[in-house]
DNA sequence: CTTGACCTTGACGTTGCGTCAAGGTTTATA
DNA sequence: TATAAACCTTGACGCAACGTCAAGGTCAAG
């Protein structure tokens, strides 16, 4: 049996770039290369793929795996304590982590409106003794490696189709605002029909819906600078402006 | 107050590569910049600095921590709930993890030896599904016997004392064969010395010892070039041959 | 003989910086 | 005041484990 990058990959469940990638780093090398200079594994190769797999998915790291499979003295063992004890130690910073943050959820909840000095004391604290502490950046380093990737957290905890809706929301508003810009009148139908959207939008994040409230966010939008830039970077010069004077129209009638 | 980068890197911990790197993606821009192109920080600065590594410290990468201090539209207590979900999913995780490695170093203590068949039992049924959804039943045969001769990883279940034992026998072969190259004789005193030493080494991995397995597994130490690319490497070129040839003096006598 | 699926080798992007390197600036000390 | 030490700058490479084009060669099928 002799199979090819994808044959083999696909057999395995890995992509053709990771079995190049396990050639180039001499992980994995095929059996032969054929005159056209394609990759051919045998037999051999997929039990080593497999082994390969096999620590992959207890979370060892590439470069060991390979000791681990080419050094004839290696104890795969002493091995798999020392992973253990990453893995521990891992788990450990984990949970500190998810006491952080179930810490600040609570107080949140709570209404408890600590103040910034008060909220960044304990961190300040933690900071200083860590610079006190020789390894204490070192281990900051890695906890930064640990982190998760957290890009997606713009789904703000909403199910999916939540998420899907104010998504859909935002850039109609922000697409509205853009052509309606210097052409429309904020008082007039656009002008409703965009604060309109805007309130639906505001109904994901908001409990309970008043035009006072409405109206007060959209004064904010003009009096806070980091909304004014946004919107205006966003739509263009002025669309800040629009939105509040459309809302204003909108929440006094 | 105004800080260069060093200052305001130690007040807060971090490096000035920190601190250049926050300045280039955005997210930490210096107050303003000397004529000599020194960067300078004030009061503002140390203040978002604090709550970017605030969030960082719990784990949100720095895409977010942008979008969560200068959006106004974010909410942190979403953006929070939803990195807790994350932080529970990677544990979880891990969790996973451990338990197969613990489940794996079980057995190793346990002496259970457990063939390789059942070792990878799991992991096969994993691919065996992930084949099975793709291609059906051929791959999963095909699969399934290349499966089941998978069967040459070798896990030494030893115990703790017995480790230490082997990696000292192991380190004293090295060593002694680093010292022997070239000045002593492999069937000499310290030949046969070293010779002894493997022997004791061999004990902890073959159930009997005789004489013409130990020199049957000398020979191979020049024949497999990975043995004795092994030994060449860790104790200098020609150990090999030379601990072969002290085992062959060794075991002729 | 032509698709289209598959193969190859680069080479860049990802994350969050660490770590030189080469050269200018500021500060402290002799 | 000269000079050394400490600090600053902008590149640019490296890290783990691939994903993802891009440009071009190969192979089996219609």
């Amino acid at each position: 049996m002799e199979y090819t990058v994808k044959q083999l990959g696909d057999l395995a469940g890995v992509s053709g770039r990771t079995l190049r990638y396990y050639d180039q780093i001499d992980l994995l090398k095929p059996a032969w290369v054929s005159e056209a200079g394609y990759r051919l594994y045998g037999p051999e190769e997929v039990k080593r793929l497999q082994q390969i797999l096999f620590y992959r998915e207890l979370g060892v790291d590439l470069q060991t795996i390979k000791e681990l499979l080419d050094s004839p003295h290696f104890n795969a063992k002493q091995a798999l304590l020392q992973h253990r004890e990453q893995l521990l130690a891992k788990r450990k910073q984990l949970d500190l982590l998810l006491q952080n943050v179930e810490q600040t959820l609570a107080e949140l909840e709570g209404g408890t409106r600590m103040s910034d000095k008060e909220r960044f004391k304990g961190f300040k604290e933690k900071l200083i003794k860590e610079n006190e502490e020789k390894y204490g950046k070192e281990a900051r380093q890695r906890w930064g490696d640990e982190a998760v990737d957290a890009s997606n957290a713009k789904l703000m905890g909403l199910t999916e189709e939540e998420y899907a809706e104010v998504d859909r929301l935002s850039k109609e508003i922000i697409q509205s605002l853009t052509a309606a810009l210097g052409k429309e009148d904020p008082a007039g139908a656009e002008g409703r029909r965009i604060a309109e959207l805007h309130r639906k939008w505001l109904t994901y994040f908001w409990p309970h819906y008043s035009k006072e409230a409405h109206l007060g966010l959209a004064e904010m939008y003009v009096a806070d600078e980091r909304f004014t830039a946004y919107y205006d970077e966003q739509a263009g010069q002025g669309a800040a402006q629009f939105l509040r004077d459309a809302i204003a129209a909108y929440a006094q009638n």
